[in-house]
DNA sequence: ATGCTGACTATGT
DNA sequence: TACATAGCCAGCA
């Protein structure tokens, strides 16, 4: 049981998903995971990647700041210029890069105040 | 209905 | 650190 008998139509997930990502501030990221966790879908981190996937491009969603758990950019199916474009917006955010192309999770990931302990 | 695929993750080796 | 597995779930043949 997923909720405890908390009834949710599955289309309202994307529309959620959204919600939490446009809430990334700029020069942060968000693992897919976390944001499932956000958007109160725990354990469902794919289809946070779906959700992305069917995005558009004038939605203003910044789906640029969504990484994988390990701190780098998901490589879609097939080549396309998304990833790269992924790269620049994020480093045009002062987002740096190491030499393996991953970022520094632990410094650069977002931690909204819901879930963040008092300092 | 079944089976496969995919912008994923946690865990074990 | 890297690879293999199991779990995950929507969309499509």
């Amino acid at each position: 049981m997923r909720e405890a008998g908390v009834k949710k139509p599955n289309g309202d997930s994307y529309r959620r998903i959204y919600v939490v990502v446009s809430r990334i501030p700029r020069g942060r990221v968000a693992t897919y995971g976390q944001v499932a966790m956000l958007a109160g879908l725990h354990g469902r981190a794919r289809l946070v990647g779906y959700a992305l996937n069917a995005l558009s491009e004038g939605s203003g969603v910044p789906w640029h700041r969504v990484i994988n758990a390990r701190g780098e950019i998901s490589e879609r199916a097939g080549e396309g210029p998304a990833e790269v474009l992924q790269r620049l917006r994020l480093e045009r955010e002062r987002v740096r890069f190491d030499d393996r192309g991953r970022i520094a999770l632990d410094r650069l990931r977002w931690r909204p105040r819901s879930s963040r302990r008092k300092a």
